[in-house]
DNA sequence: GAAAAATAGATTACACGACATATATGTCGT
DNA sequence: ACGACATATATGTCGTGTAATCTATTTTTC
């Protein structure tokens, strides 16, 4: 197999595990890896409309989250209110108990992010992130993500 | 934004990326990317039950790609039997139009691989894959990579 | 050789995720 | 003020992705 193609099956399969491993740590507490991303972008910009936030997500393209906001919204977590200025846009905003919630998620990345960095002894991180980060550069994705890392 | 934080949402975006473009590419063909996925392993294993294509599948955990496989023998792309000496079994092999989209699949990926290969100069890509290969090697689709690989 | 356990596969329920399209609202040129 | 266009969000459809449950068939155990 040519290493681009076990560099394709890798990347994958480290996103599905990665994913799964985020999940299952969640589950108690009734939301999934991509409702989680919401919440912790919530936490640091107070407000967001619903396309700003969709241009900070990396786990949904653009389009709008607007299903992924509505489930969140069904259980409390986020409330949305049409903004008085222009009626086209949403502004979302965390509830006390969304606020809440969001805590409980960094703490359960933090024990994600201790893996990953366990997992990375005796590997060159700067090598792995510097390629990754140049593959995405000019894609939806990668600017979603230059976007959280300038302000965050 | 620590460095596996920043590693983690790099994987997702990368992934997600690389998934879009596949999907794009083959979208003439008519085909997902994970159904690409089968249609390539059963090109070089002419038959596989359906769970052992479970296990050689990194798009989707093992349990059963039953509603997968069920799209292409829709599509008259592979067919089903049952295995007469234990009708648990279920055998799936490409049909001649499988077999003629698998290679025209193979193309399709040749061209990802180039790309992959042209955001890889100047990085290690030994450095990177030894990462992955690590950090996936005792989770499920690390296993089914494994299996890709020694056999492919 | 029959009941119990294990296994293979299918089915189902729920939540994404991508894409296309629809609808409502704002902006701009005239 | 009107129409063309742009923008923000919502919605419909399809195909995953995960986990739970169901059914059929073997294998094991007694």
């Amino acid at each position: 197999m040519r290493s681009a193609e076990e560099l394709r099956y890798l990347i994958l399969a480290a996103q599905r595990e990665g994913n799964r491993l985020l999940g299952q740590a969640l589950r108690p507490l009734g939301i999934t890896p991509s409702q989680a991303e919401v919440l912790r972008i919530l936490q640091d910009r107070r407000s967001l409309t619903l396309n700003g936030l969709g241009d900070l997500l990396i786990c949904e393209s653009g389009n709008s989250p607007s299903r992924l906001v509505d489930r969140l919204a069904s259980a409390g977590l986020v409330d949305r209110q049409v903004s008085a200025h222009d009626r086209r846009h949403v502004e979302v905003t965390l509830t006390a108990e969304g606020l809440r919630l969001a805590g409980q998620i960094a703490a359960i990345e933090e024990g994600l992010y201790e893996f990953i960095d366990a997992a990375s002894e005796g590997h060159d991180l700067e090598q792995i992130t510097g390629f990754l980060r140049a593959f995405v550069a000019d894609l939806p994705a990668g600017q979603a993500l230059a976007r959280r890392s300038t302000t965050e």
